[in-house]
DNA sequence: AAAGCACCCTGTACGC
DNA sequence: TGCGTACAGGGTGCTT
């Protein structure tokens, strides 16, 4: 699944590629992966826009046009992809942009939870987004100000964007993990040890999965722009492995649900 | 404020 | 072999 790292590498890849490039087409095949405007509007407000510059807010991919905004949010299963105009389409592309070199930027997505956004300003789709976990000016003492506006528990906590934007299901719990955090522990329990421990740990996670590339974790799974895997998996300690050994420990990883997710932890490492 | 759940979707795993 | 069904997942919106 999309979150912060394989973002930020889909937006590095699409940065590189289509800088400087003009859109002269788009095809709606799945009208409802256009939140907006109505994809009949779509295409007489993009043709002829010029990409500035790609970026990532949280999960959402931004592509600086000379006049809007396009956000794109992959959820479970997008991919965008850039390939030339005549390759053949794969099934699942619900949207595809015409580039002025001949190639095209495909939205790919299986499930189809995926969005596509063209806006003025991308403030308009982000605004209630949490802080950037990763920026230099993010320190200890704002995430522990955060914390101590909180109650839930730690695992609903790192998922919900409005606290903190980017982490999803296997971040959030490979931080946990690294921190030895238990991921029903009351936010509000953490002593200022604890709390610096899950600080660093986020980061450290986060930084070394976008070092990676993301995690891509089996053949269907992630891919970048230009079609290629992350390596994170290989540094995956809990996620997905419910019944196996601790890799600290050799205790049996354990999964419980949380709101709705599964959450993986060690639950002798992490109290 | 937070928890629980349905919803959106489809491929896959599983039971029979 | 083939069918039906449960499930996974991020985010939103609704109810408790």
């Amino acid at each position: 699944m999309p979150e912060l790292p394989e973002v930020e590498t889909v937006a590095r890849g699409l940065d590189q590629s289509l800088e400087g490039r003009t859109f002269t087409g788009v095809t709606v095949r799945w009208p409802r992966t256009v939140a907006r405007p109505e994809p009949a509007q779509l295409e007489q407000q993009i043709i002829g826009r010029r990409v500035q510059s790609v970026g990532r807010r949280g999960k959402y991919v931004v592509v600086e046009l000379d006049q809007g905004y396009l956000l794109i949010h992959l959820k479970m299963s997008g991919r965008l992809l850039v390939v030339a105009a005549g390759e053949p389409l794969e099934g699942h592309v619900h949207v595809f942009f015409d580039l002025d070199d001949g190639r095209q930027l495909r939205f790919h997505d299986v499930r189809k939870f995926g969005r596509v956004y063209l806006v003025d300003e991308p403030e308009q789709i982000t605004a209630g987004l949490g802080p950037e976990p990763l920026d230099d000016d993010f320190t200890l003492d704002d995430f522990s100000r955060l914390l101590a506006r909180r109650s839930g528990r730690l695992k609903s906590l790192l998922m919900n964007q409005q606290f903190l934007a980017g982490l999803g299901n296997i971040y959030a719990d490979e931080s946990l993990f690294a921190a030895r955090l238990h991921p029903l522990r009351g936010a509000d329990s953490l002593t200022p040890d604890e709390k610096a421990r899950l600080y660093d740990a986020i980061r450290s996670v986060l930084g070394q999965a976008v070092d990676s590339r993301g995690t891509t974790l089996d053949d269907r799974g992630y891919v970048d722009a230009s079609g290629r895997a992350g390596a994170f998996q290989a540094q995956i300690a809990v996620y997905g492995r419910r019944g196996q050994a601790c890799l600290v420990c050799g205790t049996p990883v354990e999964r419980i649900v949380i709101g709705g997710r599964s959450s993986h932890f060690c639950p002798r490492c992490q109290t």
